[in-house]
DNA sequence: CCTTGATCATGC
DNA sequence: GCATGATCAAGG
């Protein structure tokens, strides 16, 4: 068996080095993956950066998705922008959040695209957003503005599943959304609809257009929107599983 | 302070 | 243009 395959101690898991090449390498299970989570808690953006031989910006101006891009190589993840959990064989997403020093998230979670066509056959169970929230490795990221973006903070991981509870209003506020796409409805299709789940723009910018449906069935063309989580909703998922203050 | 709507970067 | 990674910024 190969030597990465063993397991490591609890002492090596706390204080030791990281290993020359355990950056990047590809998970073979899922706890694994969670493993070289949590060996990142706790060091900085800068650190991990600088492992993967990465600059790292002034800030997140111009560099968006500079964050969740560096956990997807440190941790292994396909790189690429297929619509599907980033580590398609576990059935794993990973999500990097901004959380507040309270531990709070700063900013609501991009899910997936919102189907707008050729929809009607899709059901919640083989809807994209139940195929990736089913498994979600969620990576709380320092984000107050005062602490300069190299010194932040890797936060303790958390490989979460929804529960019976929370994968119904995800199913009920789904449901809600699909049926205004299909109805047409796009001017109710609105970021208030939806108690966990919401539907809002997701474009390069407001001249980007894709096909919908319009009232009268016709095709029209509108902004391309996408599925996010609300932050009340991510910010129970972590006060469940961690101690934060309320 | 929070939410909604708008926007930035990258790969194909 | 579409999918990924998200955060920005105006207004309530």
């Amino acid at each position: 068996m190969p030597e990465e395959f063993h397991p490591r101690s609890a002492a090596a898991l706390r204080v030791g080095p990281l290993k020359r090449g355990a950056l990047g390498k590809t998970p073979d299970s899922e706890w694994e993956l969670f493993e070289r989570a949590q060996i990142l808690a706790g060091k900085s953006l800068s650190a991990v950066a600088r492992q993967l031989g990465r600059r790292t910006p002034r800030n997140l101006m111009g560099h968006k998705g500079w964050v969740g891009e560096l956990l997807e190589s440190a941790l292994g993840a396909a790189a690429g922008s297929a619509p599907e959990p980033d580590f398609p064989v576990l059935g794993v997403e990973l999500k990097t959040i901004p959380v507040t020093r309270d531990g709070r998230p700063r900013e609501s979670t991009y899910v997936c695209t919102a189907p707008l066509i050729d929809n009607v056959s899709v059901r919640w169970k083989t809807s994209l957003v139940h195929r990736k929230l089913q498994r979600v490795l969620w990576i709380p990221i320092e984000a107050e503005p005062s602490v300069p973006l190299p010194v932040r903070r890797i936060g303790t991981a958390l490989l979460w599943s929804p529960s019976a509870q929370e994968e119904q209003r995800l199913k009920r506020d789904w449901e809600e959304l699909m049926e205004l796409i299909c109805m047409g409805e796009l001017d109710q299709l609105r970021a208030h609809r939806g108690d966990c789940l919401q539907i809002r723009p997701k474009a390069a910018n407001g001249q980007s257009l894709t096909t919908a449906i319009g009232q009268a069935g016709e095709r029209i063309r509108t902004l391309p929107r996408g599925f996010y989580l609300r932050p009340s909703f991510t910010e129970a998922i972590l006060r469940e599983h961690f101690l934060i203050a309320t």
